[in-house]
DNA sequence: AAACAAATTAGACAAGTGTATAATAGAGTG
DNA sequence: CACTCTATTATACACTTGTCTAATTTGTTT
């Protein structure tokens, strides 16, 4: 019922979920999701039907039955769930600070000068 | 026996590898380890013992037996640990591009003023 | 209405993770 | 040496996650 987007999700629930905020069409149904991410995975449709429940019961999700369908609608918002991620994640990995992730990851020089690049450009687009 | 630090640890495993990488004394036991994490985290100490086992069974860590008591050895590398994590993090929710990442979390312009100062001089000292 | 087919639901189960209780093994003491 | 601490080991167990088989539902065909 109630989301707590905050909370990480565990990987194949993460999958859905990209898959849904990929998708241009909405509702959603079974048969679009085992064609864009459970076929790649090689799940079986009540596989990938678990995941979805899953998702329903954390709250990213709601759903409706119409026929013998189920569709599915999206409530999680992407950035929202990646930014809780991701500072998350510089805080447990890098004490908070991305500075120090750069550093770690391209301290000593071994910078993909394309990544620096950007790096500079989306600075001079901030200021 | 042979390590794979580019798979990633439990939180709680993680956890203890922090006190040990942040352990100036070598080597370390369990006394150790309860003073400086398992105490904070409320384990008793089979539960930290086992952590040490399991970390040990993947390869980031040995041991010995001296008297009664066991003494622990750190073989796995905090950055090159922290490395992995970090690509395969940004691989997955920001699309292998840091740039992504910095764009989602002060895209709209929410930087934190030190940050970007940090981030400023970090640059300068590159170049 | 009976039978089909397609999709979903109900369960189930193995691995992995967090955590602990009970049993055992060393070290020191009277 | 029997006793008592203290640390370790052996197990165990509940939850979560990934995954599936079997059962059930429902729309469609004869």
């Amino acid at each position: 019922m109630n989301m707590d987007s905050s909370k990480k999700l565990p990987e194949a629930e993460f999958d859905v979920m990209v898959a849904m905020w990929n998708s241009k069409t909405l509702p959603i149904n079974t048969a679009y999701l085992m064609e864009n991410v459970g076929k790649a995975k090689g799940w079986k449709a009540p596989t990938l039907i678990s995941f979805l429940t899953r998702l329903e019961d954390r709250g990213f999700i709601h759903s409706e039955k119409r026929g013998k369908e189920r569709y599915y609608y999206v409530d999680a918002v992407k950035t929202d769930y990646v930014r809780n991620v991701t500072v998350e994640f510089l805080d447990r990995y890098h004490g908070g600070s991305f500075v120090n992730m750069l550093d770690l990851l391209y301290g000593n020089n071994s910078f993909s000068g394309d990544e620096l690049d950007k790096l500079l450009k989306w600075l001079q687009e901030q200021y």
